[in-house]
Parts: structure tokens; sequence; C-alpha cells
DNA sequence: ATGTTCTTTGACAACGATATCAGCAATTGC
DNA sequence: GCAATTGCTGATATCGTTGTCAAAGAACAT
């Protein structure tokens, strides 16, 4: 631990020739200052190095400039990007990021966490899917009067901070991408039914397919969980059928890469007998052999205006920053071809 | 905010009718407390819920129950697990983990971090690679009196609280399988110079091949620098020389995985005509087709153990832990089969 | 000239813990 | 039996900020 005394307000108010609390407003930027002695007091603070200690702040304003990120998620990529996005933000705003792993299923969940917040003053929290989904957690959060803001809720009428992505819209263009393709025999494989993506993806593939009077064949509809094994065993059962479809769509790149797997392991070749599309745009879709058409979201840009949210509700000096809904892009590689018969 | 007024020590003291003193001293287990006041006080903490305020606590001990974790580091799984295992002991231990995303190339990365730790009080650091390798900045972090624990550092002798695994080891006995199962064509894609990880898996492997007498080809190695694009094109310089091994071990699965795509894209049949070896068990190992054989490390539990370390020093009341050393093991896939010729 | 408002400032309390030091009783040493 | 040590306890100062409130002077209205 550094030894050295540290500067303190009344240090800098000694310098300055002014009372502490006139520091302590120049620190804060509070109005009724006069310019005279805030450029005094801005002297003082520069050339005697002052920072404010945070937890004296904290103490006497209540405040921690901690926020917390919550997540249950198995795809480490994306909490990555969700992760760096938010430090960016916090970097410039001087706050800091911590983290809680949480278990969706633990019942006592919301009182939990409220009881983190107000251990460590926790200044305001970024929740993410699947958690963004659950309505008696948030309804906690909402009651305890924590400032929070979503990333991905399934239902945004409801909340007020938000950032969502336009899974349903993704999904719809993509599943036209590939119909122009020529394919009309299309199999789909589900998420997990917690995440509200799950079904807006597949929702918006099974309005684009209905909509071109393309049959849906519910053999060809299986439900994963996002994880690899779940979309190699959905692979499997779809492709031990003695009709096999042109293209499987999986609602992520995990299960996309699962049914890449079997359909090799069975002979089939990709992508002239069999295409696949994934979602998300995970490395993995691009190191795959061969390379998958997939949809990608920006993750961290998301996860940038998640922050940008939360602390402009939690910091009333910075600017407030409004809900928004990002779009997505499509991805074609070489897992997806013209269907050639 | 949770506005509802909190229990403090004082009214702590007030139900059990001692002074504040006597309440500080039982919360921080301190001696000479009788056991007839303590129990009253432990009484009384548990009736009126109290929990200490942490900002007061920090403020005046000049401790923040917080660790960061210093990292920059391209594979997101492995930070994944790094974290997962050390906020598993944080939340045994009442710490809080934040997040310091680094550049290594920073040239006031040093000044920094210590600027950052005395802000918010951290009381110590997790680093990790390839910053465990920076002397210049654990220099800087002994001259500060900096507590941290290092993750996988080069050199063992010099730092006192470490956890390493043994990479030099495993690459040894990797490399003995490849020559048991016949073969002594062997490429090998060294890691990113700047990862201590990357020379020691190196030196396992000519040690094991020089040991066997089996000639090493200078063509067959290259180096990368983790990513999976860089071991595509070392793949693709190796696969496009007239003579190609029949092995190729690369330092990491990400690069395991283009070597992979290389072979696949040329033809190039795996296992049956070129075997191809990772290190890290990363998901993509086991999502791979073949799946890849390569070697585990117990990330999840250096970590963990990493973190006891930490909070041994930093907290005299928890028990010390020592440095260790954690045994890889191996995993063999399909990846790897018998030279058939 | 007088009362009222607005701007700027500072003295001091407060946040909720730990640190210091002193006091008193019980134990020990000689 | 008396001094010295040890065990337990509490009054009060303290950490470094922000909050409260009042005061002084300038500006304005009457």
């Amino acid at each position: 631990m550094s030894n050295q005394m540290s500067v303190t307000i009344k240090d800098v108010s000694k310098d300055a020739n002014v009372s502490i609390k006139t520091v302590s407003r120049v620190i804060n930027n509070e109005i009724n200052v006069s310019e005279d002695t805030k450029d005094r007091v801005l002297q003082s603070i520069l050339k005697l190095g002052f920072k404010p200690n945070k937890n004296a702040q904290s103490l006497r304003s209540k405040r921690s400039y901690m926020i917390a990120l919550l997540y249950d998620n198995p795809n480490k990529h994306y909490l990555a990007d969700i992760q760096s996005g938010i430090l960016q933000v916090c970097k410039e705003t001087g706050y800091n990021l911590v983290l809680q792993e949480c278990n969706y299923q633990n019942k006592n969940l919301g009182t939990e966490i409220i009881e983190f917040i107000s251990d460590f003053q926790i200044d305001g929290l970024i929740v993410t899917p699947p958690l963004s989904d659950m309505d008696d957690l948030l309804a906690s959060l909402d009651n305890a009067k924590v400032h929070y803001s979503i990333i991905a809720p399934s239902d945004k009428r409801t909340s007020s901070s938000y950032v969502s992505s336009n899974d349903y819209d993704a999904s719809y263009a993509m599943t036209n991408e590939i119909i122009s393709k020529g394919h009309t025999d299309i199999g789909f494989i589900k998420g997990h039914h917690k995440h509200s993506a799950s079904s807006l993806r597949y929702k918006g593939f099974s309005d684009a397919v209905t909509q071109k009077n393309i049959p849906l064949n519910s053999k060809w509809v299986k439900e994963g969980n996002f994880t690899f094994d779940s979309g190699f065993n959905a692979g499997l059962e779809i492709l031990d059928s003695p009709l096999c479809p042109s293209v499987i769509f999986a609602s992520n790149d995990y299960m996309a890469a699962g049914v890449m797997k079997a359909a090799q392991m069975k002979g089939i070749k990709i992508p002239s007998e069999l295409c696949i599309i994934g979602f998300d745009d995970s490395p993995i879709a691009e190191q795959l052999w061969p390379s998958l058409s997939t949809v990608r979201q920006p993750v961290k840009e998301m996860a940038c205006h998640a922050a940008k949210i939360l602390l402009g509700n939690v910091d009333g000096l910075s600017q407030q920053t409004e809900s928004r809904e990002f779009k997505s892009e499509l991805i074609l590689r070489e897992s997806l071809v013209n269907l050639s018969d």
C-alpha cells in the first residue's frame, strides 16, 4: 500500500486561502462560486495534485462511484464484450465496475442483490440476459429504488432504461436471405426458452417463412439451449430423419457449430448438401470451415450505451441518455450458398 | 437506492449496552473481549441485522475490501475462467472484484495502476499474463508496496506470490505422446513472444524431440501470436512447403483451429493425413471436427488459488496460502492418431 | 434611506467506522 | 503485602469528505 501522506481538501483550502466547503463546491461543480475563487482553487488542486478520497465522499454522500454488472451467462464472448463496453464508459466517467455473478434460478436473488447493493452502496446496476427478463427481480429493484439499465429485455414497454437489438428483424431478414437463395426446406433450432432472444429469433424466422407460403416442417424445428452440445444433438435428430432440410438456421453460433459437427460426422457436405446459419457472430463463426453465415450485433456498443444510460440516471451531472434499439448486420460467409439441384 | 435508515455500530452498542469500541472489537475479531460481552454483542448484531458500512471502514482503516484484476488478454475464455475463480473466493471472504483492462504497451502503465490503486484504495491486485512478465510493472508495484499475486509468471524465483502451470512439462509430455504414435515429422507453432508460456511450451517440445533424436525441421516451426489468424497463416506456410509434417503442434487451440482450417481448405484430411494438437482446452477444441487433442490447465482453480494467496497477504486474519504450481492434463481427442503408412 | 432578495462564503456538525489512550479490576511476581 | 502486569472496557479523537445553516455584502425595489 502506498504510504505517502495524501493531499486532502484541507491542504487545498489552506493553499487557496478559502474554506474547505468552498473547495468542496469547486470539486462538485456547484453553482455560486465566483470565477475568481474557482480559478484559485483549481490551481491549488492542480499544484498539490489533490484527488478527493472516494471513501470519504462515499461515506458522506452515500454514493460509491461503483456500478455493478449482473450476469448469469454461458457465453463468455458475449460477457467479455459487454464488460469491455461498460469499462470504456466507466473509464471516461471515473466510475468503477464490480462483477456480480448470479444464478437466475436462485429464489432469493432479488433480496441478495439488494443486500449487496446496500452493503457496498452500489450506485447502479446493468442487467444482462437472461436476468433482464426476470420480472420479479426487476420489480424488487424498482421497489428498492435501485437505478439500473437493462440489456436486451423482451418487453421494452415496461422498462424505462434499456438497450436492445432487433433480434426479430435480423432473424426475419436472414430468413429472407435464405429463401432468396432458393431454399424451401429449412430447419430451425431455437435457443433457451428463458432468453427473450429465443422467441424473437424464432418468430422472425417463422413469420418470414409463413409470409412466403413456405411450409414449416415441425420435425425440422428443435429446441436447444444455446450450447454446442444442444446444437449437436438437435442437428443429429434433424439429420437422422429420412427427409433432410437443405438449410438449418440455428439461434446462435455455438449451436450452429454443433450442427456442423453433426453433419460432418454423417459425411454430409457443407454447404453443397446442407447450409448452416448461426447468430451472434461469435469468433467461432469465422473459425469454422466452412465459415458460418451469421448475424452480428453490436454488443460492445450496446453495453456502452447501457452504461451511459445508467450513469445519466445515477449521476445528475452527466447528461441523460435515451433507451435505444441497435441494428444487427447480416454476415454472409461460406456456409450459405444457392440451392443447387 | 434503498432509503431505509440503516443500523449502525452505535445502535448495536446501545442495544448490547456496551461502547461502540467494544462492538468494533467484536466485528474485527480482536482479542481481549470476554466471551460474555462478545455473545451479547453478536446477539444484538444478529437481532438488528447490523452490517458494517464498508465506506466508513475503508475511510478509517485505509482498506477497501476490494481487489482488482489486471488483464490485457485476447482470450476471452481464459479471462472468464480467471474471473470466475477469483469471484468464488471473493464471495466467500466478502471482498469485491473490480476490473482493470490494461494495455501492456502503455508506457505509463505502472504509474496509472498505482494511481488507480490509491484512488480507490484497492487492497491488492491479481496480475495475469502477459502483464505477469513485465518486470518494470512488478517493480513499480513492489516499490509502491502494493500487494499482488501473479498468475503464470515466467520467472518464479523472483516473485513471492504466484500460481503457475507446468507448461514445460505438459508440452514435453504431449510431444512424447505424439512421438509414441509413430510421428517423426512434427511442426510447431509458437505463441506470442511476450507470453512466458510461449517459450516454455516450445522448450518442452524441442527438448522432447531432441532427446528422442528426432530432427527439428526449422521450416516447420513458425511463430504466431495466439490468434486464429496467425495459426491459419502459419499453417498455410507450413503446408505450402513441398514436404509436409504429419503433425502440427500449436501453442494454443485457436492457432490449432487456424491450422485445421488451412488444412481443410487445401483438402488435406485430418487426422489421416495431418494430425493437429492444440493447447489450453478451449471450448473450440471440443467443437471442431475432428475434435482437437490438447492440454487442459485448471485455470479456474489457479485463479482461485491466486485470490487466496492475495487475500492471505492482504487480510492478516485469513490464513496464508502458498504459491503453487498446478499440473496440466493431456486431453486426447480425434485429431491425433497413429501414423499410418 | 430602508427593507428584501440574491450571491458568495465559512464555521461546524455529520457520515459510520477504527485508533488512541486511559481507567479499573483481576491476576501475577517478589 | 505491595508493585507490576494483564484483561477488559469506554470516552473521545479521527479518517476526509459533504450537508446545514447563518452571516456578510452586493443588488434591487420601494
